[in-house]
DNA sequence: ATTTGACTTAGAGTTACCTCTAGACTGCAA
DNA sequence: TTGCAGTCTAGAGGTAACTCTAAGTCAAAT
């Protein structure tokens, strides 16, 4: 009923290290100490790590989400704010994917350049390849 | 038929700072000098600038973008490595892609349950509402 | 001819996010 | 009870990717 730093950083995959810089920096409130000093984690703290991760790997800078955890703490005041925080979050988010997608078109691209260039031997010939040349229309539709 | 470091600082929304680090980094090998030293940059060179873009905002770092670039220098030699670069890249971009639609029908979520929290004033009742369990378990089957 | 603004270099400083060290303490197993 | 892995704190160190400073040069406009 209750995990140790070790413990935590096993099933999260962050190090001891880490979860400890995290609750200096705010972001573990509800990590309690044992009478010794020993950090207990609870499923709590590990949902808030959960939503710390989502946060995180989308981009949010660790400042940012102390600011959600530091209103969270606040309480029901500060529900518009937390509201608006993940819509511009989500926003932010959906440009983001636009952009990936776009990149991806463009690396898949590479890819097929790439796979004619090893067959041929030569980059340049593969660039003058009338598919290739095909293929590259849809990605720079422009050129 | 050639640009200034300021014009291409604002054709790429790089500053110039950022163009000159880039270039110390090895990544602009093509731009050239004019007889008084200033950067002359051509079209070759913001199509790089491009490809550095995309690569970047892909999550690679300038290390893996130099040694692209490296290989690039090195000619046709060189050319599985970059396939398999490119493929290596690609992989690691579509499991980015599918982490990023959880985390966003997980933030999706977070709204809906917000939405609700300012609507009734309280996060507490909206997290016990039947609509918002229903969609938690969308996201968290598993709970 | 002078001013204005962009450009040059080398190198120091910044921010975010860890990552590690040292030296001490804890808790369980043999 | 001895040993050893795990944990503690405070604070230093590291890395990536910029970002800026100083001190000076260059070039177009007035």
């Amino acid at each position: 009923m209750g995990y140790s730093i070790g413990q935590v950083a096993k099933k999260t995959g962050l190090t001891a290290h880490t979860l400890r810089y995290y609750e200096k920096e705010g972001l573990l409130p509800f990590v309690k100490k044992s009478g010794s000093g020993l950090r207990v984690f609870t499923d709590v703290d590990l949902d808030w790590l959960s939503m710390i991760e989502c946060l995180k790997e989308t981009g949010m800078p660790l400042k940012g989400i102390k600011q959600y955890i530091d209103w969270f703490l606040e309480g029901d005041s500060t529900l518009e704010k937390r509201l608006e925080m993940f819509k511009q979050h989500q926003k932010n988010l959906e440009t983001e994917m636009q952009k990936l997608k776009k990149h991806m078109a463009r690396i898949s691209y590479k890819i097929k350049l790439y796979e004619k260039a090893v067959e041929t031997g030569s980059l340049e010939k593969a660039q003058t390849d009338a598919e290739i040349i095909k293929e590259r229309q849809k990605i720079f539709p422009e050129k």
